[in-house]
RNA sequence: GCGGGAAUGGCGGAAUGGUAGACGCGCUGGUCUCAAACACCAGUGACUUCACGGUCAUGCGAGUUCGAGUCUCGCUUCCCGCACCA
C-alpha cells in the first residue's frame, strides 16, 4: 500500500486537537524548556515557504526535548499592530482589526497545514484589549519609576519625590535630562504642583520631550532611529525629515551599561551582539571646556576620546549648526560663515554621506584657549562635526586624527606630534597611544596610561571639565501619530501629563470615522468623539494623549504573557513567571537585531529592577534563521535597437557576398552613416523602426529622395510578427535588391506591439537589448515558458515570442529575496498538498543549516519523498500487508539503528536539521540493503523520526500496537556497544597520500597494524625502496607510512 | 574606512586535524512499458589510461604538521551590519 499522506496527516491532526496532546500546562515536577519563535506580523500576503523555517527548526526541537523528559513551551501568537493594516484602512476603510482578524485566520490555516505543536489555546494578540492592557500596564510602571545611579536599577517616583522634599536633588544621582537644574529641599516645596510635576519628567523613564524627531510625511508618522535606513522609512521607503516635535520618549540611556554588559551573558550571535554594541556606541573620554578669546562666558564644551592628545589641539572645529556659530563669527568672516552654513543645511543626508572624502568649513575668525597650556588656537566650522553627536564641536589634534589631519593639511594650519612613536606625519596622522608625550606639557615623558588619569584630575580639579562616557544610543521614541497602536494611558490636565486610574486599563481604542489625521493635523484618535478622561466624580473631562504606542511596545514583553495568558490580575502570575523563567532558546530573524532584540532586554531589565521578571535577560541563546530566497524567472523583452541587430545577424548578412560591403552605423550616437543599412553596390538603403514614428519615416524618406536613394522601410513589430520565420523577410529583402521599386513599406499596421527573445538566444546580441521582465514561476517549468497560458495574459498582449530552435522559449533566473512583487513566492500550501506536510518539514530542514541563507528549488523535495516512501515501505508491502517481525535484531542491524540514534541526537542537539534528514536517508537506505522489518529496529527508528515527520511517525506507531502520542514516547537511548565492529578498515597513506586500505581485527595493537600495513603490495609499491622513516598508526583510525 | 560572516562538483550542501565531495537534486545508461511518466538498478569532480592505475582538485599565496577544506599569517572576492561617532 502506498504512503498517502494526504489520508494521514489529516487524521492525526484531528486526532491531535481531540486530545489536546500539545495542551501545556505549567507542571513543576517536569524540567521547564522554552523555546519561543519570533511572533509573525499577519500581513496580507499570508506565508510563503521561507516563513516556517525557523518554525519547523524550532518545533523539532520543541518535540525532541518533550520526548526527552522535559516540559516544553512552545507558543505562537501574532504581532497584531502594525502600519500595513492601517495603511490598507486608509485606503479602504476597513477596520485594521478586521482586516487583521481575517490576515491571522489565513495564517492559522497556514500554520495548521504544517503540523506544528503549538499550544494554540495559549497564543496571544497584540492588538487585543486584554493584551494591550498589561502593554499600557508596563507604561506606567516606566511613567513611575526613575532610574537611580547608586542603587543601578529602576525605583519609584514617589521614593524620589520624598528625597526631593528633604534634600531637594544635590544627592540624588539620577539619570536625568541635561538640563536639570540643582535645586535644594527649600527649592522644591517652594514649586507649585505644576511645576514639580514638569522637574519629575526630566526623571521619569517615560517621559514627552520636545525633540528633533524623524518626520515621515508619507506616513503621518514619527519613526525611531530603527525604523529609518539610509534615510528613508524601513517600511514603504519613503523620505524622513527631521522635525521638532513633542514625542513621548523611553529612557533607555539609562540602561546602555546594563545592555552592554549583558550581552556578555548571553548566547546570542557575535553579529547581533555587536550591531547591538554598535548602536549603543559607549564611548569614554572627556569633556573639556574651552573658553573663547574675547568672548567673557562664552565656552565651548567638547567631547574627546582622546584626552591625552590635548596638547596637539591645534584649532578647533563646530558643526555649522552649533548655537555659537553666530556669535562667535567675527565681522570680516561673517559672510564665508553665511554662506557655509546655508549650503551645508542644504545638503542632503545621502550627499553628505556619499562625500565624506571632501575636505570643507569655514573660519569664523575667533579664537579657543586650551585650558592646559593657554593657546590660541582658530575655530572653525565644518560639516564633518555632527550636530547630533556629543556637543557638537570637536578639538582637533591633526597629528593624531585623520579628519583633523586632513583638514589642517587642507587650510594650511599646524600638525604637531604629541607623541614620539609617532611617525610620518607628513603623510598621515597617527592615532597610537604607544610611546611617551611631547610637547604635552604636563604629561611630557609619561605613557597613555599614566597621561589620562593625570589630565582628567587637573580638569576636574579645575572645575574645566570631567572624565565622561558619551553614547550613540539616543532615547527611544515612543509616540507614533497612528490609529492602530497601544493606546497612551495618559491625559492632559494643564499641560502636564497624567496616568488614568490601573482601575480603567485597558484603554481600549475608540472608534473613528477615518483613519487620517484631523484637519488641523492632529493625529487620528482627535477624531473620536466623546473620547475623554472623567476622573473620579468630578463632571470634567480630560483631553487623552492622541497619540499611540510604536509597533515595538507590544512585542517587548509578550514571551511573560505565553506563561500566564489568560491572566487577568497581572500581566503574568509569579509562579508562572518563576517557573518558566525565561526563553531558553530564542529564534527569529536577523533583521530585528536592533529593534525588538535591544528594546526588548531594555524592558525586560526595568521590569527584572521591579521584581516582576526573574531573569535579568529575556532570552539565553538566539539563533537567527537564514533568508529562504526565491528563484525568479525572467523573460527578455526586445528593445529597439534589437531589431537592427536582428536583421542584420539573421537576414542581411546572406546577402553580403551579393551586394558587396554593408555600411551599418558603426555608432549610433554619432549618426555618421545616415540610414541603418545600405548596401555598396546597390541603391538600397534598409531603415528599421517602429510604425508609429511616422515623423521619422517620413524624415527618412525625403532624405533618401534626396541622395536618390531607393528606401526599404522595416517596421519593428512586423519583424516581431514574423520572427520565427525569418526567411520571409529575407525574402522581403531580396525582392527589393532586385526590384527597381522606389519605396518599399508595408501598408498594413502590424498586430505584434512587443517581443520576447527566448534566453537562450540572447547571448548572440548585445545586452541593451533586452529589458528583464519577472514572470511568474508558476508559467515557468525547467526554465521552460508554457506560452499557451502565458498568451492568455494581459500583460503579454500583442506579443510574439521568438523561439530557440528546439521550439521553446525559455527563460532567465536570478536568485533574489522572494517576494509578491518578484512573481517568485512559492505557497507551503500546495507543497502540502502535494507532498503532505511532514515531507514539507523535511525538505524544507534539509535544504542547508538553518542559520544560512539558500534559494528554494522545488525539485528537489521529491528525494525526500522518496525517502518517506521507502521509509514507509519497511513498515507496510505493496500490496498492504504488515511487515513488521518479532525476530532478533543482527548485531549489523543494531548497528546501523545505533550509530542513527548517535547522529540524529547530536545532530539535534547542534541544530544540524539538514543532517538529521541525510542519517534518516542513510539508515533507510541500510535498512533496505539489510531487508531488515524487525520491530525491535523499526519502533525505536519510528521515534527518532517523530519530531521530524510527527504526522507518519504516529500512524505507524500505532499501526505498532500503541495507544498514546508518539509525542510522549521515550526518546531511543545510545547503546555505544553497539557501534562497535569486529575489524575495522584503516585507510593507510604513504606521505600523506591515501594509498590504500587495509582491514584488521579491531583489538590489534598499533604494532599489528603496522605489520600487516608494511606487507601490503601497494605499500611496497607506492614505497619504491625508499627507506621509511617512521610509520603512524592511530588507533582505529588511520595509518600514515612516511618515507 | 570599521566590525561580523562566508568561499568545497552542474546545483543545495557533508566532512571531532585523519580516505574531500556524505545525503539529495540534476545528468547518463539499464530494467519495466506499445510508449511516456512513476518506480527500480548502476554510474557520475577534472584530466589521463584499453585496463590496473596515476596526476590535479576545497577562492589565491605562504606557514605549522607524519597528515590541512579544517589551525596560523598575508591577500582576493562576495554577503550582512555600521559609518565623518570626535
Amino acid at each position: 500500500m502506498e504512503y498517502n499522506p494526504r489520508d494521514i496527516e489529516s487524521k492525526w491532526r484531528a486526532w491531535w486537537q481531540a486530545q489536546g496532546t500539545y495542551r501545556v500546562s505549567n507542571d513543576p515536577s517536569k524540567p521547564k524548556f522554552y523555546i519561543l519563535n519570533m511572533f509573525p506580523y499577519p500581513s496580507g500576503a499570508g506565508l510563503h515557504v521561507g516563513h516556517p523555517l525557523g518554525y519547523i527548526a524550532s518545533d523539532i526541537v520543541a518535540r525532541y526535548k518533550r520526548q526527552n523528559g522535559f516540559n516544553v513551551l512552545n507558543p505562537m501568537g501574532y504581532d497584531s499592530f502594525g502600519l500595513p493594516a492601517e495603511q490598507y484602512a486608509i485606503q479602504t476603510g476597513i477596520h485594521p482589526a478586521v482586516s487583521t482578524e481575517q490576515n491571522i485566520a489565513r495564517y492559522r490555516e497556514q500554520l495548521d497545514n504544517i503540523g506544528f505543536c503549538f499550544d494554540w489555546s495559549r497564543e496571544v494578540r497584540t492588538s487585543d484589549p486584554a493584551y494591550y492592557k498589561w502593554t499600557q500596564w508596563i507604561f506606567m510602571q516606566l511613567f513611575r519609576h526613575y532610574y537611580d545611579l547608586d542603587a543601578d536599577k529602576a525605583l519609584p517616583v514617589s521614593d524620589l519625590v520624598k528625597r526631593f522634599e528633604k534634600n531637594g536633588n544635590a544627592d540624588v544621582h539620577a539619570v536625568c535630562d541635561e538640563d536639570t537644574p540643582l535645586f535644594t529641599a527649600r527649592d522644591w516645596s517652594g514649586l507649585t504642583e505644576k511645576e514639580q510635576q514638569l522637574m519629575l519628567l526630566k526623571y521619569r523613564l517615560t517621559f514627552p520631550e520636545e525633540s528633533y524627531v524623524n518626520w515621515c510625511p508619507a506616513l503621518g508618522t514619527v519613526l525611531s532611529n530603527d525604523e529609518v535606513k539610509d534615510g528613508v522609512s524601513e517600511r514603504g521607503g519613503y523620505p524622513v525629515e527631521r522635525k521638532l516635535m513633542k514625542q513621548w520618549s523611553m529612557r533607555i540611556i539609562a540602561y546602555a551599561d546594563r545592555l552592554l554588559e549583558g550581552l556578555n551573558e548571553i548566547d546570542w550571535s557575535e553579529s547581533i551582539k555587536e550591531q547591538q554594541r554598535n548602536w549603543i556606541g559607549r564611548s569614554q573620554g572627556a569633556s573639556v571646556r574651552f573658553a573663547v578669546d574675547s568672548h567673557e562666558g562664552a565656552a565651548i564644551e567638547v567631547f574627546t576620546t582622546r584626552v591625552d592628545t590635548i596638547y596637539g589641539a591645534t584649532f578647533m572645529v563646530l558643526a555649522p549648526e552649533h548655537e555659537l556659530v553666530s556669535r562667535l563669527t567675527t565681522p570680516a568672516q561673517q559672510a564665508e560663515v553665511d554662506a557655509y552654513v546655508k549650503w551645508a543645511a542644504s545638503r542632503t543626508e545621502l550627499e553628505r554621506m556619499s562625500e565624506v572624502k571632501r575636505v570643507t568649513g569655514a573660519a569664523t575668525g575667533a579664537f579657543a584657549v586650551n585650558p592646559f597650556n593657554g593657546e590660541r588656537i582658530p575655530i572653525y566650522i565644518a560639516d564633518y562635526v555632527l550636530a547630533g553627536y556629543g556637543t557638537g564641536a570637536v578639538m582637533a589634534v591633526p597629528s593624531g586624527d585623520q579628519r583633523d589631519w586632513n583638514f589642517a593639511t587642507h587650510f594650511g594650519l599646524p600638525i604637531v606630534p604629541i607623541s614620539d612613536a609617532q611617525q610620518n606625519l607628513d603623510t598621515a596622522a597617527d592615532p597610537t597611544k604607544e610611546g611617551l608625550y611631547i610637547n604635552s606639557g604636563m604629561i611630557n615623558g609619561m605613557t597613555y596610561d599614566e597621561a589620562v588619569p593625570r589630565l582628567i584630575n587637573w580638569l576636574e580639579n579645575n572645575g574645566l571639565g570631567k572624565g565622561k562616557v558619551q553614547y550613540k544610543l539616543r532615547n527611544a521614541v515612543f509616540s507614533r501619530q497612528r490609529y492602530w497602536g497601544e493606546p497612551v494611558p495618559v491625559y492632559w490636565k494643564d499641560n502636564t501629563p497624567q496616568l488614568i486610574s490601573e482601575k480603567d486599563l485597558p484603554l481600549v481604542l475608540p472608534a473613528i470615522d477615518k483613519y487620517l489625521p484631523t484637519e488641523s493635523g492632529e493625529p487620528p484618535l482627535a477624531r473620536a468623539e466623546g473620547w475623554r478622561y472623567r476622573t473620579g466624580n468630578q463632571d470634567s473631562s480630560y483631553e487623552y494623549e492622541l497619540s499611540t504606542m510604536p509597533g515595538w511596545a507590544g512585542s517587548s514583553w509578550y514571551w511573560y504573557r505565553y506563561m500566564d495568558p489568560h491572566n487577568e490580575r497581572e500581566f503574568c502570575s509569579k509562579e508562572a513567571a518563576n517557573y518558566w523563567k525565561c526563553v531558553d532558546w530564542y529564534i527569529g530573524g536577523s533583521e530585528h537585531a536592533v529593534g525588538h532584540l535591544l528594546y526588548s532586554r531594555f524592558w525586560n531589565h526595568f521590569l527584572y529592577d521591579l521584581g516582576l521578571a526573574p531573569e535579568r535577560e529575556f532570552a539565553k541563546k538566539l539563533t537567527n534563521q537564514g533568508m529562504i530566497q526565491g528563484r525568479s524567472s525572467l523573460v527578455y523583452r526586445a528593445k529597439e535597437c534589437f531589431y537592427e541587430e536582428y536583421l542584420w545577424l539573421k537576414v542581411l548578412q546572406p546577402f553580403f557576398k551579393d551586394y558587396g560591403p554593408m555600411q551599418i552605423p558603426a555608432n549610433k550616437a554619432e549618426e555618421s552613416v545616415t540610414y541603418d543599412f545600405a548596401f555598396e553596390t546597390n541603391d538600397l538603403v534598409i531603415e528599421v523602426v517602429s510604425w508609429k514614428q511616422t515623423d521619422k519615416i517620413e524624415a527618412i524618406r525625403q532624405s533618401a529622395e534626396a541622395d536618390g536613394k531607393r528606401l526599404m522601410v522595416l517596421f519593428n513589430e512586423e519583424l516581431a510578427e514574423c520572427i520565427n520565420q525569418h526567411e520571409r523577410t529575407a525574402a522581403k529583402v531580396r525582392n527589393a535588391l532586385e526590384s527597381r521599386e522606389r519605396f518599399f513599406m508595408t501598408a498594413s499596421g502590424p498586430q505584434i506591439e512587443q517581443l520576447f527573445v527566448s534566453h537562450d538566444l540572447t547571448a548572440k546580441y548585445s545586452p541593451d537589448c533586452f529589458s528583464k521582465l519577472h514572470v511568474d514561476i508558476s508559467l515557468v517549468q525547467d526554465d521552460v515558458l508554457d506560452l499557451d497560458r502565458v498568451r492568455q495574459l494581459p500583460m503579454f498582449q500583442g506579443a510574439n515570442f521568438k523561439m530557440n530552435p528546439g521550439g521553446v522559449f525559455t527563460c532567465a533566473f536570478e536568485v533574489e529575496k522572494m517576494s509578491k512583487s518578484k512573481f517568485n513566492v512559492v505557497n507551503p500550501d500546495d507543497m502540502v498538498a502535494q507532498y503532505g506536510a511532514d515531507c514539507f518539514r523535511m525538505y524544507e530542514m534539509f535544504l542547508g543549516p538553518v542559520e544560512v541563507s539558500k534559494p528554494w528549488d522545488t525539485k528537489g523535495i521529491t528525494g525526500v519523498y522518496g525517502f518517506l516512501r521507502r521509509f514507509w515501505g519497511q513498515f507496510v508491502s505493496e500490496n498492504g500487508a504488515w511487515l513488521p517481525t518479532d525476530e532478533a535484531p543482527t548485531r549489523d542491524e543494531l548497528r546501523v539503528l545505533h550509530t542513527s540514534i548517535k547522529k540524529i541526537t547530536e545532530d539535534i542537539e547542534r541544530f544540524s536539521m539538514n543532517t538529521c534528514v541525510s542519517h534518516f536517508m542513510i539508515l533507510t537506505n541500510e535498512l533496505r540493503t539489510l531487508k531488515c522489518h524487525k520491530r525491535a529496529i523499526l519502533e525505536p527508528a519510528v521515534v527518532l523520526l517523530a519530531p521530524f515527520a510527527p504526522h507518519l511517525a504516529e500512524e505507524l506507531w500505532h499501526r505498532l500496537g500503541h495507544e498514546t502520542s508518539v509525542c510522549d514516547a521515550a526518546w531511543p537511548t545510545l547503546n555505544e556497544v553497539f557501534l562497535k565492529t569486529d575489524t575495522i578498515v584503516y585507510p593507510v597513506q604513504i606521505n600523506g597520500k591515501h594509498r590504500g586500505n587495509i582491514e584488521i581485527a579491531a583489538s590489534a595493537t598499533p604494532a599489528e597494524v603496522e605489520a600487516l600495513a608494511m606487507q601490503q603490495e601497494f605499500v611496497r609499491r607506492n614505497l619504491d625502496g625508499a627507506p621509511v622513516k617512521k610509520c603512524i598508526v592511530i588507533p582505529g583510525r588511520i595509518v600514515n607510512i612516511v618515507a
